[in-house]
This record gives structure tokens, C-alpha cells and sequence, in this order.
DNA sequence: TATGAATGAGCCTTCATTCAT
DNA sequence: CATGAATGAAGGCTCATTCAT
């Protein structure tokens, strides 16, 4: 009965163990013996369940990427303090929910190495990218129209609002060996002091 | 096969070359063969001028940016107007010299590939990333100095200046297979204005 | 090709052709490809059981020479005769089981390589040079306490033995194409004989 | 003028540059740029004067093992003194004039390489050995004659001589990275005490 | 003659994938 | 289903040799 069980999980397991490889490694420096080591089970083991590492590696974007929008969109329309609360409120949330989590290094993976793979860039853009900017959209929208932000593009703010959080998981997942922006003296930045200093800056730039 | 010497023209028929595979395919995916077949030369013939894929690397890097600081460093001394257009100035004219460029790709190269390769990541950072770091705080700081900026914290607000620059890099090189951001609805956003409104919001943001 | 699965036997089978490649042809003109051919494997296959060309000559040096320490120590300790019939048996014996066999070749190997190949020649001081040496000193510091040698340096005493070991293993793997010392007329001359000579000449010349 | 000198000069300066790196290196490690280097000339012109690394090599052997046997056999016959002395002198006289040069060098070679190259052994076997070995014979022959020696096999008992010699040359060019033995716990030995002390020996065992 | 830029065959090592058990 | 031994196609780099100048 064990068995069994564990022969259904098998795919899980070998999805979760390849989700931290991917992301610490990059798809062409992880080896899949080290996915089937993590995963407890042998090389052999992870070729009955995946064609090749190409395919494990579409299996964990589509597992992993999945949508969290709906619960975000459902807090968005239940919020009800100033818009300005609700941008600070979204990055930050952003952060512990993704940005600080392996989940952001499936975005730095398809940003990484999307080129190589079309098919995957186009799954990402349509799961992720287009419902992300919809909701981000969709709250500065609601501060141009209850008076607090400008009357600006919508469509060319949203990425100044995107862009950091983009760039916060290059920097975390490349050039920071640790998980935070360096000052330009080389000292670490505390992610939160970071995301709270770039949304102050924006917010100001955005206000009425 | 045809021996041509041209001792003098190899090294930048091979940068040229290298510069345009590292691009397209990263560098671990660089096979040195194919920047050798591309500069029309043997894979010896490389291992001439450059004593290693790295080194080879290290040089495309010093030839399209970190050489460039020099430069870019005069013409910080000797602008004159107010802060706000040297910011624009600044961006724009990294669009064109860089983010518009195959040069870009370097950045995006050593973002997606600076964790396998620690020398090239270690390297990157003292000859591009604390120059430029320096020199975009020499601009936050004059305009400070000017009372043209409000006193923020010098060392986060730099990152909101390459933010959007380190965005632009990705998502041209990742997301869009053509060169620019997508608004929401899937059309295509011209640079220029992309760059212009970025940087407007982020004055905004800035000023006192 | 056939695939034969046969994990237990495949080290030895290596570690035996490897042998032979490397007393024919020496470290540096050892191509493992050849290694692997000659154990009928592929050249994938010896990666799996060696992690290099040095693991793999260290493990002939083991298996070969170094591994055999032991027993001879305990031959030495339970030697109950006159020590001058012991450095009789001894060099008989190393003749029979290393000097006319190809593990001699090893030893000729490194005399001939161990300057490139500092690792190897270190390698090959630990586990046969060292416990070598420290037999002999056994074997003639016995002789000395019982009263049978003279009072020698021993230091310098055990090269007396050493040298003619060293010198039939140069001679057999260079000059004699065929496994002897020549006489000057050209003659060759039985090893069994040569190194009978050679010990009652030393013998000799240890006694009191 | 000078260049005409020069250019005569050019096979001598090649062979004696050659000699050093092979002594140094080992045939196989050496590099044909470093021969021409140290010769201060190109590596094209190398190939001017020898079509082959091999036949570099081949050079040099004759180049270096001319005979300076003439000259010992003279010493011999107007030596007047006891043979003990005469097989002294001749040890130590060895070492300085042979194996404590660059010539021992040769030797090594020709012992660690000449499997690989046949006509150079059998060359090397012409000049140094059989010229060697009849010298030796007869200073033991010597000995036997004026009854000082046993009347021992002196086809055999020659290798008492040449062992130590071959021995302390391909320690010093091999193990020994400086030029000596090290006696068992490591530590160095002088040269000429350890001749010294192989010759006692070895005479000790040959006296009647 | 002399040069040195250019060549290309060759080597060690890695790793995704296969398949006999 | 599971295993893990075996494969073989690359890839970075070296270096003796060639040849246009």
C-alpha cells in the first residue's frame, strides 16, 4: 500500500526536487541525476516519468506558475483604504509571496533561458504576464479614477511598477549571492527598505 | 583552408563574432567554434588571440561597456543644465549606445548566467555595475546638491534608475522576440516612449 | 554497441588494461579511449568507475604495488632465518612478483613521468617509496642488531639494495627490448643470476 | 658578418637550447615554441634547420653523447694506485663530469623515452654503454689481476657500479626535485656522501 | 632565410539518454 | 515499474606543423 502511494506521488516529487534544482542551477547547468537524486529515485526513474529535461522542465513551470491571480484579484476588490496603501501593500505582498519564495526563480529561469524555449515564453506571458499587468492595470486605473494618481498612461506605468519587481529577482537570483540588492559601497540591502524606497519614489511620481 | 594573416584585424573580428553568439545563445550554450566559423577563422586560431572562452567573455565585456565609462563620466562633468534632463538624457542615450544594442545582451547574459559563472559575474560588477553605480549617484547626488532633489537615500534610489533599464534588457532579450515591451493588450511599445515615460514618473518621484 | 553489465568485474578489467596502456605507452601517451577499448567498454564507461587518468593510474599503483605492503611486512616479521638469506629471498622475491612482471612498469613510469606529474610522483612516494624503504631499513637494521651486519648508515645502505632493483626495471623497459640485462659482449644475462651477483656482492659488503 | 655567424651559429644554439628543455621537460612536455624561444629564434625556424620534433631530439642525443671515453681510458691506464681508489676516484668523477651535469640528463631520456624511439637506443647502447662497460671491466679486471678483488663474474659484477650511477640519476631527475636522494624520513643527501657510501659497500663486497 | 599567424587533429572529460535486468 | 550500468556525442583547449609573406 506504501508502495502505491509512493508511485503516485512520484511525478510530484520529482516536479518539487526539479523546481529547486532549475532554480539554483539554470535548465542547462542542472543534471538530472541530481533531480532524481533529490527526488529519491534513480536517473532511469525520472526518464519513465518525463521524455527528457526539456519536458520535466515545461512540467514544472506549468505546476508551479499557476494561477494565484484569482485570490489576488479578489483582494483587490475588496480593498478599500487609499490606492497609495494598496501599491505598498501589493509589492510587499509580492515580495513574501513570490519574490522572496523559489516561485521567483521560474521567472528568472523563463527570462533567463525563455529564448531557447518560445513555446514556454509564450505559456509564461500568457499565464502570468498578461493577468499580472491586468491587475496592475486595474489599480492605477482606480487612483486616476478616484483622484489620487495623475492622469498618466496606464499601459506604460504598469511597468513602473513591474520593473523593480523584475529587477529584484534578477539581482536576487544572480549577481546577489544572498538575496538583496548591494549599495554601491557593496553592502546588502534589506529587501524591504529596498521595495519600500522604490515604491515611496514611485508613488510620489505618480500622485496627483 | 585559405590562410589570410591579419594579425591586427583578428581580435576585433573575433570580439564582433563572439559578441553576436554570446548573445544569441548565452555563454555556456557558446560553442568557441562558432565564434571562430563566424569570424572566419579556425577554432586555434581563437585560442591565439584570447586564451580562453572566459577571457574571450571578459574582452567583449571591456569592448562594448565597461570601456565606455570614460566617457560617459566627461560628459557628467560637463553638463550644465538642470538635473531632471541629465536623468532623461541619461536614459535615452543608454538606449541608444547600450539597451538598443547587441550590448544589452551582455547584460542580460551575466544576469541569467552570473550564478554558474562567478568570475564572469565578479568581473561584470567592477567593470560595469559599480562605475555605472557610481555614476548614476553622482547625478542623484548633484541634484540634491542643487536642491533639485528631495535628500533621499542615494544608495536605493540609483536602483531606480536601473530598474527600468535592467527591465527593458530582459524583457527584450527574453519576452519580446522583437526589441520592446508589450502593454497589456499584447501591442507593442515604441522605446523611446517607453523610456520617456518611465523617466517622467520617476522625476516626478524624485523632485522636491 | 553490446551492452554487458557486469559492475563487479568491470574495475579490475579496466584496471588490467590500464596497466598494460600505461607500461606501454607511459602516462602522457596513455590515451584512456585506448584504456577503455582494450577492457571492451566504452570511453564513458571508465569515467564511471575512475573520475580521471590520475585516479585511474593511482588505482593501478594501489592494486599493483602499494596494496602488497602488508603482506610483506608480515613475511618480514615472522622470518625466522639468517638476514642475509632474507635480502636473498627479497630480492629474488620482489624480481618474481614485481620486477619481471609488468607491474615493474609502473615503477619505470614514474621514474620516466613523475617530473611532469608532480602528483603522481607524490602519489607513488607515499604508497611505495616510503613503505619500501621502510621494509628494507627493517631488514637491515635487523641484520645490524643481530650482530650479522655491520654498524651502517642505514639511510644510505638501503639505496645499495634499492639500486639494483631500480636499475633492472630501467634497463628491462628501455634498453632491453627483451626483459634482460646484457652482458658488454651483448650476451644476455639471466635475471635470476644477475641478481644473485648482485646480492652476494652486497651482502658482502654489509657483513661484519 | 655578424648575421653570417649568426646563421651558422643557428643548429648550435637550437641544439643547446634543446638539450636544457628536454633535460628539463621530458620529450613529450617539451614544447618546440619553448626550444625556439630560449634559442632566440622562431618557431618556424626551427623547423628550418630540423623537419621534426623527433628529429630535434635525435639531434640532440648525438649532439651530447660524444665520446669521452678516449680521455677515461687514458686516465685508467696511467693510473698507479691501489683499484679501491681507482673505482673511488672513478664514482666521483662521474658525478661531477657526468651525472651532476646536464648530461645525465640524456641518460634519463634515453632510459624514460627510448621504448618509444628504437634507433636512439640502440644508438645510445653503441656509444655510452658498450664503451662504458668495457672501461668498468677493466678496472675490475684490474683488481682481480692484482689480487685485490675476488675472482668474482665480472659480467655481472659491473652492474655494482653502473647501478648506483643509473639509480642516483634518475632519482635526481625524477623524484628528487632538487638533485638528491632523500634517506627514508625524507630528508636529503648529499651526493657525494652517498656515492661515498655505495662505493664502501660495494667494495667491501668485492675484496677478497 | 626567417617569421609567426594559422591550422586542425586529437585529448580528457561531461552528461542526457538508453536499455538489459 | 524501477534501476543504474553503459553509451557516445560533444566541447574546451593544446600544440606540432605549415605556409604566405
Amino acid at each position: 500500500m506504501r508502495r502505491e502511494r509512493r508511485k503516485d506521488a512520484r511525478p510530484g516529487e520529482l516536479l518539487e526536487a526539479a523546481l529547486g534544482v532549475f532554480v539554483e542551477k539554470g535548465f542547462a547547468a542542472t543534471r538530472v541525476e541530481e533531480v532524481a537524486r533529490r527526488a529519491g529515485v534513480s536517473k532511469g526513474t525520472l526518464f519513465l516519468y518525463f521524455p527528457s529535461k526539456l519536458d520535466l522542465f515545461k512540467a514544472v513551470v506549468r505546476e508551479n506558475i499557476a494561477g494565484r491571480f484569482d485570490e489576488w484579484n479578489a483582494e483587490f476588490e475588496s480593498f478599500t483604504g487609499p490606492t497609495a496603501d494598496m501599491v505598498r501593500y501589493c509589492m510587499q505582498q509580492w515580495w513574501e509571496r513570490i519574490g522572496n519564495t523559489p516561485a521567483s526563480g521560474i521567472t528568472k529561469l523563463v527570462m533567463s533561458e525563455g529564448t531557447q524555449f518560445p513555446d514556454l515564453a509564450e505559456f509564461y506571458r500568457q499565464e502570468v504576464i498578461i493577468p499580472g499587468n491586468h491587475l496592475i492595470r486595474k489599480i492605477l486605473q482606480r487612483g486616476i479614477d478616484r483622484g489620487e494618481f495623475r492622469a498618466l498612461n496606464v499601459d506604460l506605468a504598469i511597468y513602473s511598477i513591474i520593473a523593480p519587481m523584475i529587477f529584484i529577482i534578477m539581482w536576487k537570483h544572480s549577481m546577489g549571492s544572498c538575496c538583496a540588492v548591494h549599495s554601491a559601497d557593496g553592502g546588502p540591502i534589506e529587501p524591504h527598505t529596498f521595495i519600500a524606497s522604490q515604491a515611496e519614489i514611485l508613488l510620489k511620481g505618480l500622485e496627483k
